[in-house]
Parts: C-alpha cells; sequence; structure tokens
DNA sequence: TCATCAACTATGCATTTGCTTAGTTGTATT
DNA sequence: AATACAACTAAGCAAATGCATAGTTGATGA
C-alpha cells in the first residue's frame, strides 16, 4: 500500500503538496516527482497541483523555498557553541530520524545546477550554514574563519551523505567527533568572547 | 546545436554509449537519462541501447562500473603524501576541467539507495577512497586514522560539491588548504616511515 | 567469396507524463 | 439565503518515453 495522507480537511491542499514533494522526491528522486506521485501522496487529486502551482517546476520550486524555511535544523546546530559529543549524537540523530528533508536538499542542491531559479534559495541555505558557523568560530577567536567555516561544514556535510548512502550512524558519530577535535586543536579562546581580549588555547 | 558525437566507427557504440550517459546525467539529471538523449550524445540509434543493455536501469549500471574503473582520479589524489597546496590545486583542477564524472558519481550516490544494484559500486568506490587515505593517514602514524580518514574525505567530498554548486574554485581552494592545516596539527610522523619508530610531532 | 553473426537502424506501440478544460463543492460575506 | 470565489475533482489529450519487432550493414573467419 502506498504512503497516502488521507482524511485532509478543505484548504490544506497546498500545503499537503509541498510536504509530499519533499517525500517523494526524497525517495524516488526527481525522476519520481510526477504529478500523481505527488498528489497520491499529499492525498489530494492531481490536478489540484496545476491549480495551486501552474507546472511542475513552479511545484519544485515553491517546494525549495518551503522546506529551506523550514530547514533551521543544520543552521541551528552549526551555531552551536563547539562540536563536541553532544553536537555529534544530534547531527547524526536528526538525519536518522529525518532522512527525507536531507536528501531532499542535496537533490535541490545539484537540481539548481540545471534551474536557475531554484539558485538563489540553494544559494542562500548555503551561506546561511556557513556563515553561522563562520560567525562562531570568529567568536571563539579563530584565525582565518571563512575558510575554516567552509571546510568544517563540508566535512559535515559530506559525513551527513556518508550516513544517507554507504555509512552507518556510529562510524559517523565517531567522524563527527574527530571533527570537532580537529577544531580544538587549532588555536582559539578557551570560550566565546564577544569583545576583548581572552585566554588564547594553542593546541 | 546538441552536442553529438558523429563520426563513430563500426563497434563503437557501446563504449560511447556509456561515455553519453555520463554526459547526460552530468547535465540534466537522471530525469534527462532518456534513451533518445544518449543515443543523440552518442551519435548512435535510440534502440541500440536496449540492443547492448537490454534497459535503461541496465544502462545505467553498466555506466556506473564503467565510471568508476576509470575513476581512479580522487583515489590517486588520496594517496597522495600530504594535503598541501599541489593538491588543493590539484583537486580544484580536476574538479573545474571535468566536473561531469563528479556529478555523475553524486547522482549515483544517492541513486544508489533506490537501487540495491548500484550498492555494491557505489560502496567500493567510497570504501576505496576512504581506504587509501586511511592508509596515507597510518603510514604518516597518525592515531585512529579510521575516522579521521572519513572525515578528512567527507571534507574534501563536501568542498567539491561547493565547487560544483555553490562557490567559486578559490574559496574552495583555500578551504582545501586549510584541511591540509587541520591534518597537519594533528600528532604524526614528519615523514612516511613504513616501519619502525620516527619523530613524532606534536602540533 | 560467401556464410555467419554482431553491431546497428527504422518503425511502431502501449504506457506514462504534464497539463487543459469543464465542472463541483465548501466557505465566507453580505 | 443568496452570491461569489477559492479549493477541489473528473475526464481526457498530445507529447514523450521505454522498449519490442523486424530488418540492414559491416567485419570476420572458413
Amino acid at each position: 500500500m502506498p504512503k497516502t495522507d488521507k482524511a485532509r480537511r478543505y484548504g490544506e491542499g497546498r500545503e499537503a503538496l509541498l510536504a509530499a514533494v519533499v517525500h517523494v522526491v526524497a525517495d524516488k528522486g526527481l525522476r519520481g516527482l510526477t504529478y500523481r506521485a505527488v498528489a497520491e501522496r499529499a492525498g489530494v487529486n492531481n490536478t489540484l497541483i496545476a491549480h495551486h502551482f501552474g507546472s511542475r517546476d513552479a511545484l519544485l520550486e515553491a517546494a525549495m523555498q518551503w522546506a529551506s524555511e523550514r530547514s533551521i535544523q543544520l543552521s541551528d546546530l552549526s551555531a552551536t557553541e563547539e562540536v563536541d559529543e553532544d553536537f555529534a549524537r544530534a547531527l547524526v540523530d536528526m538525519v536518522a530520524s529525518d532522512p527525507d528533508l536531507q536528501l531532499f536538499q542535496f537533490e535541490m542542491i545539484f537540481e539548481s545546477r540545471r534551474r536557475p531559479e531554484l539558485r538563489p534559495a540553494v544559494l542562500k541555505l548555503y551561506n546561511s550554514y556557513i556563515g553561522s558557523l563562520e560567525n562562531a568560530l570568529m567568536r571563539r577567536g579563530y584565525t582565518s574563519p571563512a575558510s575554516l567555516a567552509r571546510a568544517i561544514f563540508a566535512a559535515l556535510d559530506g559525513l551527513v551523505i556518508q550516513q544517507l548512502t554507504v555509512a552507518d550512524p556510529e562510524s559517523i558519530y565517531a567522524a563527527v567527533v574527530r571533527v570537532g577535535e580537529l577544531l580544538a586543536s587549532q588555536p582559539h579562546f578557551e570560550h566565546a568572547e564577544p569583545a576583548g581580549p581572552a585566554t588564547r588555547i594553542q593546541s
């Protein structure tokens, strides 16, 4: 039996369709993103998509907007004070408990290469992640936080992909912890110090 | 005008089709992977695909095999002695000069979630990358090289994705260099020492 | 030189797709 | 209660797709 959300109430169709897009893309890919598949998953008639969004492309764009708005998750995580065991556990748990949102976003990142209208949302997402991480690193006194933030984010991003596709959660957990250790071994303040000089750790 | 490789010689069709798959997937996605698109790109009749491979699924599987065999690239790079400026430049140049192979592989990694027959090849690729990196780290005396190799590979993987989608090559270059610095700051031997004790750098 | 077989092409078709058109139903406003 | 309009459904169609069938062409070995 296919997963369908039934018993929708009047007026909830649009939102249900957007949520359905994320799940359909996550488990059938963009090739499986059809009016009928999305509608079935949302529990509505397929022509409702054309009514609300006009075209498949517009549906995808709307879904990207919608998903990125509710994708505070990693952004919150990145703004955390440090990449420690708690962070690692939270990240691994997040991916394990809601892989579809991550999968959808990765699909959209690659799709944005071919669909210019998706680029703004994708860029905003990435920049918000990397930017908040960069701020956190700067507050903690790391040197040249821009390239460091990019590198650390890339590592976390890459580990999420590995967890989604080829590796078991515990290996990923260990690797995330290792990323935290790499960070800790770089020169930085002992605690976040918004202003003024502070103790700098040398390693 | 569409990119078509014309003037094929008798007997080269199969190989041309496999190469075409990589390019088609890279610039139109898996949704754009149709018999007609691939055949046009390869400069052959679309029914030749059914002749050689039988089905679209089998074509994709064959292309994955084919591509991973000729994807010695990152593996070679990972086995390099250290992640320095030369390595960073080589990585960035590789992605810039041949993005299609990388894009194809990323698409396949995600596709392997839904197509079990692709998993062996994907796992083999990842394990060969991470494994050779782990060996290189072990030779250089890094502690717990398994999680470190996974983390470093994830960082490089993530940076490749960023270069392919959202960031300019020079930002990526800087971040790759930073990854090298993170590695250098970890305790390890000064030079690769296959056996026996050696000078251990403390940071 | 000719037989054989693989590589290759031409035609065609059932299915799936995006989306249009024409309608129905629910809700909010007066 | 009547109006009006948005949310929603039913039916259907032109185009694209995967692939089957039937044939043609080129290389190769006897």
